[in-house]
DNA sequence: ATGGTGGCGTACGGTAGCGTATGGTCACGG
DNA sequence: CCGTGACCATACGCTACCGTACGCCACCAT
């Protein structure tokens, strides 16, 4: 997972891996069949612990959905936990170009947006304008770790937070700043 | 950069590519020093291009600047221009590994956003807001691009119309549906 | 004690790709 | 008409990979 962060899928190299942990190539032909099973296993690894992890951040308490909107577009946002944003990405570029991981991204894609949107449901947003509302936060945060923006705001914090009130703030449950 | 689009930067290999060109290394390297010459000058070519495109999709008619922030957000994330999103995408992830590239996106980036700006500067918004909003456009018009949402929602044009609507209505500047 | 097996190492063949060396062709100017 | 330089082809060496063959050794059951 760290050699995905760094590197991407093309940095998943057989030998280079086994260099890295001290082990040879035989050993690793040991555990694993060929390149491939470790590419299978590595993205089930993954698929899990997304899944385990949107779960976990999309359980509120009850009346503090709109709270829990907030934490989430903060956590995936933010910067911190790059370390997993690297990783998604990378996923992502994988699944560009290979149907079998593009199938294990549309799974899921489609909890982490199931989950958002009963946040946004449970906040008393109508069913069509949470779905529209989950969609726009979660590609935010994907869009807004393929920039460089910089040098555009000098108030970083300030853009995000006007952003998260864009995306969180229904008409009928309006947030002071 | 059909290559690019279709296999990434992992695709532009000399020998791959002048067989494709029907040439030979010969002639490649008569043309380039090396391949690093090839990924600059596809680079140089990416960035002037972006450049010429993004000067000409924010240029509006005085009094029809909203119509063309929603014709801009409409352009960059109805799927419409698949090419175009791929390479983005893939220089996007080529800036992730290397410096010099991510530079240039940085460029980019900044024209981009400041084009975009003021185009809801002209539309009347304020400037911190305006700032907001043009952020929010780009990461999702590049968010969007990395997802697969079929199975989610049946009316994927109501939700980006509506999502569209979020990120382009002011409040002084409210448009009827 | 001995043969089988799990676990790992070493060595090898094969391929794809980079870059270089060198030779060929053709146009054009002197 | 010849030589020079632009342009292109062929052939080679080198490296980084993948995958396989096979050998070694410790340990365990009979």
């Amino acid at each position: 997972m760290d050699v995905l962060a760094e590197e991407g899928l093309a940095g998943l190299r057989v030998e280079v891996l086994a260099k890295r942990l001290k082990v040879t190539k035989g050993s690793f032909y040991w555990h694993f069949t060929d390149r491939q099973d470790l590419l299978d296993a590595v993205l089930q690894v993954w698929k899990e612990g997304r899944i385990r992890d949107i779960v976990k951040q999309t359980r509120a308490q009850s009346g503090r959905e709109l709270e829990q909107i907030y934490h989430v577009i903060d956590i995936y946002s933010a910067g911190r936990n790059r370390r997993g944003m690297m990783i998604e990405l990378a996923v992502r570029d994988w699944a560009r170009r290979n149907a079998a991981t593009a199938a294990i991204v549309a799974e899921v894609d489609d909890i982490r947006l199931r989950c958002a949107r009963d946040l946004f449901l449970a906040c008393g947003v109508p069913q069509e304008e949470a779905s529209s509302r989950c969609m726009l936060l979660y590609a935010y945060v994907f869009g807004i770790s393929l920039m460089v923006y910089d040098r555009f705001d000098s108030d970083v914090a300030r853009v995000k937070r006007d952003i998260a009130n864009l995306i969180a703030r229904s008409r009928d449950a309006a947030v002071s700043s």
